[in-house]
RNA sequence: GGGCGGUUAGCUCAGCGGGAGAGCGCCUGCCUUACAAGCAGGAUGUCACUGGUUCAAACCCGGUACCGCCCA
């Protein structure tokens, strides 16, 4: 059997893609028997293409799903893409833009068919990609938020939430994008610090005869074209007298009250406020608290409206130095301060969002919110980390209305009608609430009259929180839905916390009585290796689809599985990825070695007493490192158990058992000793590879193919658990392992080249140790390329003689004449005795202390005398090898 | 303003009460017949600062400084 000696990710990751996919192995079986275990996707964007975040997710929920399938499970990964209003409207309409089209002309009937027509040409591009990373979805289930089925989740939702009285309509603040042309949700507003200014402004008193003025400062002069207050706080001394006069607002030449309000902040600027109720949720607040009348000064459109006076029809931002200069020109600027203030950007187009009042729907989040935050607070659904877990309580509970409508064209259409001859209006004026339904209203209920639909769509993020449960067929009771709902484990970024996790706990709980999941993992933003955010404008974006290219899936996967560490953002650094290309290559050609050992025939399991000391080892180790991946994976541990996994592979099967096991293979060995060790190389690799499919399913299916016996899929074959067997009794190796590193770093410090085989004589083991030694003869002299190895009571005399310590013994070395430096050599020894004092002292300080001794646990104790006593033996060796040296 | 984190090797980060770790990078030597995407060896740290608890603190508690994230 010829195999390369380097690893082609290229050439195999679409053949045995292909090979599962039309195998029909990512398919879940609902009739299967098997326990369930479903993660539903974050559903990609339709518009989008494959980026980094996506493969961190696909790689985490591959690694899980993957496991679990192996572990028996019916295993249910359900794929699917969201419709994403805001953006995909944006996406098309530019595209149309580029072939002369303006959405405006084209008419939202014909707009929405181009976007259908784009949608089913590009839509599913991002779900191809997720497949080039070994995606184990079962794509027979694949889901679209606008699907006919899904429309109808979304419909009886809201149909239901409204008739509860939960959804209600109203002229309220809310944010809007000017440019977008639509209100947001509160969460869709990105706040950025900037260095503004804070300008303070003199309101003239009226009727006051000394010309006495009130002083007010803004960030935002330009709003006060729509003051219709000024507010003190009700104890401020220095205002106190001035409650219930009037002012005269400067440019508009208005009187208006001065109030008293508790929300005022003394500190703040000169601890008068000037309250424009139309274009500040605080001002909004108190204006209704205060019965203000709300005049809009700027417009939807990002433009001052006519009651702006002189300023109509004016950009928002022109306005804003206009006032100012007008201001300066009456006198009436006292100063101007530099001053920080977070301002609002639209999360899609950065624009400056507008707070406005309009007449909108929101959900009404308390009633949700209560079960929501009990069912984290009592363990039902897990966060992990768990600090998360505060964020998300912390969040709840100081949650706000949910605006829900969205001034756009492409989404779920708002079910709700207005009747133009009676009057009646979804939301406001339905006393039996009938203008809200499930099928669209032709006449109205009330009066026979003809209806019109509100235009608006939902939010997107309407759609996404019932996923979990509108994927598996709900409202009805299907098959999927009882068997696969609730779901097992939330994998997401924690971006979306908020905006989708938390809320498909809340809409899970009010829709299905049920939390939609148990587990919730949230994994850290994936950015550049300098730790940056990846953004286009920045040019660091790297794509996921040219790291397959240049280091393989495997690699790829690998590198986000060992850098999940839970908390921590991601810093992806390509630098790394090499290192886990290495990695899979390093596996590779173990695997080729392994295969070329047992040569295509299956070896049968030898009986115990055959098994070498190593094997035993290597085997126990083995089982050791199955119990740790399957406990860390677990806890969503990912960078512990890949960790494990390539400290396993590559530095205790590679490193030190496929050496060893040449001694084992090597022509004049007994039969029986042969046969053993290409059991256990066999058997071990046979592990590796089932213990590393999920994390690199290419390479791992690639070598398991080749394997004699291998039948079927190793993505389906059993994971193994790791046996609770005692582990221990391999102390000895570990000593052995460093007599070799010793007698390696000896041989560096020589200059000797492994290939220069050299005499060595062990000595002054203590019993046990020599009894390890006898045992490992020749893997001691074939790791340490001697030529022959001799065990004695003392060093060797004689210039040829070099002596080096190692934990458990003293040892010689033959060394050639022209190699000999005795100065060189006092040096490293008095080294090696300068440490090895310096950690006696250590241990001997501590044991002096009677209070460690009389209160530390026993075994902590002993632990320290022993290593005391090791030091002191290492010195007294050290010392008699000074002193030959000096004969 | 409220909440949540972080500060450990040149870089990215583990470790979270009992001998300071990994990967990458760096230095030296090797084509030792699985692998040069490799092998062997080596150097590198007042675990931010400061009090306290403890027989014992990178780890627990209090404070300080700096950095970051989320929410208003």
């Amino acid at each position: 059997m010829e195999i390369p000696k380097q690893y082609d990710p290229r050439e195999c990751e679409e053949r045995w893609y292909r090979f599962w996919e039309e195998g029909g192995m990512f398919a879940a079986d609902p009739r299967s028997g098997k326990p369930p275990y479903v993660i539903v996707i974050p559903p990609p964007n339709v518009t989008g293409v494959l980026h980094t975040g996506h493969a961190m997710f696909v790689t985490l929920q591959d690694i899980l799903i993957r496991w679990k399938r192996m572990q028996g499970f019916d295993a249910l990964w359900l794929p699917g893409t969201d419709h994403a209003g805001i953006a995909t409207q944006m996406v098309v309409s530019k595209e149309l833009e580029k072939q002369g089209i303006q959405r405006l002309e084209l008419g939202r009937e014909a707009f929405v068919e181009k976007v259908w027509e784009w949608r089913k040409e590009k839509g599913d591009t991002i779900l191809q990609q997720l497949r080039c990373l070994g995606a184990s979805c079962d794509w027979s289930r694949t889901r679209f938020t606008l699907d006919p089925d899904l429309s109808r989740a979304v419909r009886t939702a809201f149909v239901e939430l409204y008739r509860e009285g939960l959804i209600y309509r109203g002229e309220y603040m809310i944010n809007w994008c000017p440019r977008c042309g639509t209100a947001l949700s509160d969460l869709e507003v990105e706040h950025a610090d900037s260095q503004g200014h804070l300008w303070y402004i003199r309101y003239p008193l009226e009727g006051a005869e000394d010309g006495a003025c009130i002083v007010v400062a803004t960030t935002r002069p330009e709003t006060m074209l729509g003051d219709t207050a000024v507010a003190v706080h009700p104890e401020d001394e220095r205002y106190r007298s001035w409650i219930g006069r009037r002012v005269r607002l400067p440019i508009m030449n208005r009187s208006i009250p001065i109030i008293a309000d508790t929300m005022v902040d003394r500190e703040f600027g000169t601890g008068a406020v000037k309250i424009t109720p139309a274009h500040d949720p605080n001002d909004f607040e108190a204006g209704r608290r205060h019965g203000l009348p709300e005049i809009a000064v700027i417009g939807l459109d990002g433009r001052m409206t006519k009651e702006a006076g002189l300023f109509a029809g004016q950009d928002r931002f022109e306005a804003r130095k206009g006032v100012v200069r007008q201001l300066e020109t009456e006198g009436l600027l006292v100063k101007t301060a530099v001053h920080a203030n977070a301002v609002g950007h639209c999360q899609r187009c950065d624009t400056v969002v507008e707070p406005a009042i309009s007449k909108q729907w929101f959900l009404k989040i308390g009633p949700l919110a209560g079960p929501a935050k009990e069912a984290v607070e009592r363990g039902e659904i897990r966060i992990i980390p768990d600090h998360w877990r505060k964020v998300y309580l912390n969040w709840m509970s100081e949650i706000h209305d949910w605006c829900i409508s969205r001034q756009l064209w492409w989404g779920h259409r708002i079910p709700a009608f207005f009747c133009g001859h009676c009057g009646k209006s979804a939301g406001s004026n339905d006393p039996q609430r009938l203008l809200v339904a499930m099928e669209d209203l032709t006449k109205c209920p009330y009066c026979g009259g003809t209806v019109i639909q509100d235009p608006d769509v939902l939010d997107t993020w309407f759609s996404s929180q019932l996923w979990p449960f509108s994927t598996l067929g709900w409202p009805e009771e299907t098959e999927e839905f009882r068997r696969y709902y609730p779901t097992t484990v939330m994998e997401t970024g924690y971006d979306i916390l908020f905006f989708w996790v938390a809320r498909m706990i809340m809409a899970g709980l009010k829709f299905t009585g049920k939390a939609p999941f148990r587990d919730v993992f949230l994994h850290g933003l994936v950015r550049d290796a300098q730790g940056r955010k990846m953004s286009k404008t920045l040019g660091n974006v790297i794509d996921p689809l040219d790291l397959i290219e240049q280091y393989g899936a495997d690699a790829v996967r690998f590198t986000l599985a060992v850098l999940c560490v839970p908390g921590t953002d991601v810093s992806l650094d390509p630098k790394r990825m090499e290192g886990y290309r290495a990695f899979a290559n390093k596996l590779w050609n173990a695997g080729r070695f392994v295969l070329m050992q047992i040569e295509g025939e299956a070896v049968r399991e030898p009986a115990r007493e055959d098994l070498g000391f190593w094997d035993r080892w290597i085997l126990s180790e083995c089982e050791l490192t199955a119990k740790k991946v399957n406990e860390s994976l677990e806890a969503f541990r990912f960078y512990e158990a890949s960790e494990v996994l390539y400290h396993f592979v590559w530095h205790r099967f590679c490193d030190w058992y496929v050496e060893v096991s040449k001694v084992g293979l090597a022509e004049g060995m007994p039969a029986a000793r042969r046969e053993a060790t290409r059991w256990a190389l066999h058997r071990v690799l046979d592990s590796i590879l089932r213990l590393l499919h999920p994390f690199m399913p290419f390479i791992t299916e690639d070598l398991w193919q080749r394997m004699p016996g291998a039948e079927g899929s190793l993505m389906l074959a059993a994971y193994p658990t790791g046996s609770t067997e005692d582990s221990s009794g391999f102390d000895s190796i570990d000593w052995l392992m460093d007599l070799v590193n010793r007698v390696r770093n000896l041989r560096a410090e020589k200059g000797l080249p492994p290939s220069q085989r050299l005499d060595a004589v062990v000595v002054r083991a203590d019993h046990e140790a020599d009894a390890a030694l006898g045992r490992s003869m020749e893997e001691v002299a074939f790791l340490a390329r001697l030529s022959g190895v001799t065990r004695a009571d003392s060093l060797p005399q004689g210039e040829e003689w070099v002596a080096g310590v190692a934990a458990r013994f003293q040892f010689a070395l033959r060394v050639p004449a022209a190699s000999r430096d005795v100065e060189g050599e006092r040096k490293r020894l008095e080294g090696e005795l300068r440490k090895a004092k310096l950690e006696h002292g250590k241990f001997s300080a501590k044991l002096e202390s009677p209070a460690f001794v009389d209160r530390a646990p026993a075994e902590v104790v002993e632990k320290n005398r022993r290593l005391l006593a090791e030091y002191g033996r290492k010195i007294a060796e050290l010392e008699v090898a000074l002193e030959k040296l000096a004969r």
